[in-house]
DNA sequence: GTGATTGCAAATCTTTTGCACTAAA
DNA sequence: TTTAGTGCAAAAGATTTGCAATCAC
């Protein structure tokens, strides 16, 4: 609520204060691809998606950029990488628990809220093995 | 047990029997990687693995035909593919209804019996929309 | 300035494809 | 025979890499 003026007057200051407060330097290719992925709700993208979408708007980046800078997020835990297709990797900017449905057809996904989905009966991981995540992935089809 | 006997005598009778039941011809290179597939416990599959273990074993298929070959079967209901990993597909031999770890360092896979899972409050698929497969990855690290 | 970051083109890796050849029925 | 299946080499698609140019600090 107190942050709407200042958002709305310095477009870029969340973002910058993101990348500053992971160690990365705010650049302007990593300033547009923050701005693309987090201002707005939640999304799944691919690197060629954002890609296309930093092209329609103008930005340049290259495409070997736009991998390097997901996969920078990925690791400064800006997003997630959601494995579901063997063609292609999705990147998910909701960080929270949760989980997903996959349309098989159209390659879509759609998140489910974590705190409703309840897992028993896992066997606990192999000794000196650690649960990094759980992750279900729902595949759907039409009809 | 009674068939013992039938299998040491005709080693290929099994697998030769699953390809016709599938409507799949039984030629040499379906037949010798149904042999290293389906003989033996279950087990977790890439193209480059199966490959490998056919020149290994003198058999000569191609590559090509490897790929294929773990495509028919998995469209045949013979395999599942498995994905966990964005860099390379999976091919699990077990059929029924299970999970996996996934062994992040290595690229290891190991089983998870189904029967003992349960996951509750999983949303309703979209109108129109079938759930294919509820899939669970546990993804685990060392340490 | 200086080290981090970027762009570009080439390389790499997995997977698919086209087509002549071979083999199962 | 006849049609499905195979091998090979080439293509395709996603991702990575090497290195000179550029940018943030």
């Amino acid at each position: 609520m107190e942050m709407t003026k200042t958002e709305t007057q310095r477009p870029y200051t969340q973002v910058l204060g993101r990348l500053r407060a992971v160690g990365l330097r705010p650049t302007r290719q990593r300033l547009a691809l923050a701005k693309l992925l987090f201002e707005g709700p939640d999304r799944h993208v691919t690197a060629e998606i954002l890609h296309g979408e930093a092209q329609a708007a103008s930005m340049r980046v290259s495409l070997a950029t736009v991998y390097n800078t997901l996969h920078q997020f990925t690791a400064a835990g800006l997003l997630r990488e959601i494995v579901v297709d063997s063609q292609r990797s999705y990147f998910d900017t909701n960080m929270t628990d949760h989980h997903h449905f996959f349309f098989v057809g159209t390659g879509e996904l759609k998140d489910i809220p974590g705190d409703q989905v309840e897992v028993a009966g896992l066997p606990a991981p192999p000794p000196g093995m650690t649960v990094k995540r759980v992750e279900i992935v729902v595949r759907v089809e039409n009809e």
